[in-house]
DNA sequence: GCCAACGTTGGC
DNA sequence: GCCAACGTTGGC
């Protein structure tokens, strides 16, 4: 799951402990979230637009999916008029932190090695901000991440 | 700042 | 329903 950091890091869910993963209004990320993840399911925290861009560290799915209350909020950037209650078009996971690795695991990292090469996020144009991660590759990212020793 | 890769919008 | 124009994401 992707975020900015200046907008949501690593270390803000640390704070926080467990998150709402509001905001998202993309059809095949909100699938993803609505179909895919069950509570328990591990997350990798990916920095976009950050210095280094990469995985940050582990989250967690804290709920299944729920409407996303932003998509009502008058006030809110991601307010959506053709939403209503009765009918809600987006919907979210809570997300709770894990762990921060000590230190990012670089996307131009991840790409260089080949053992994470072919990761959705690797591949050049990909925007989404919620990618499937197959659990072969968590482990490897995973693992990475928290000893800072490269992958075999 | 550039630009690739889409998603969305709106005229027709 | 097609598709051009436009907007956004996000790496570089």
């Amino acid at each position: 799951m992707k975020s900015e950091p200046d907008a949501y890091s690593i270390d803000d869910l640390a704070r926080d402990g467990v998150t709402p993963w509001s905001g998202v209004r993309n059809h095949l990320a909100r699938n993803y979230m609505r179909d895919h993840m069950q509570v328990g399911d591990a997350v990798l925290f990916y920095h976009s637009n950050a210095e280094p861009s990469g995985v940050a560290g582990v989250g967690r799915v804290a709920s299944a999916a729920y409407p996303d209350p932003t998509q009502f909020d008058l006030e809110s950037d991601y307010f959506d008029p053709k939403a209503s209650a009765e009918n809600p078009t987006w919907r979210l996971v809570d997300v709770a932190f894990v762990a921060k690795f000590p230190a990012v695991v670089a996307l131009a990292a991840l790409k260089n090695h080949p053992a994470t090469a072919d990761l959705l996020v690797c591949r050049k144009g990909q925007r989404l901000s919620i990618l499937p991660v197959e659990p072969a590759h968590f482990t490897i990212v995973e693992a990475w991440g928290r000893t800072g020793v490269e992958p075999e």
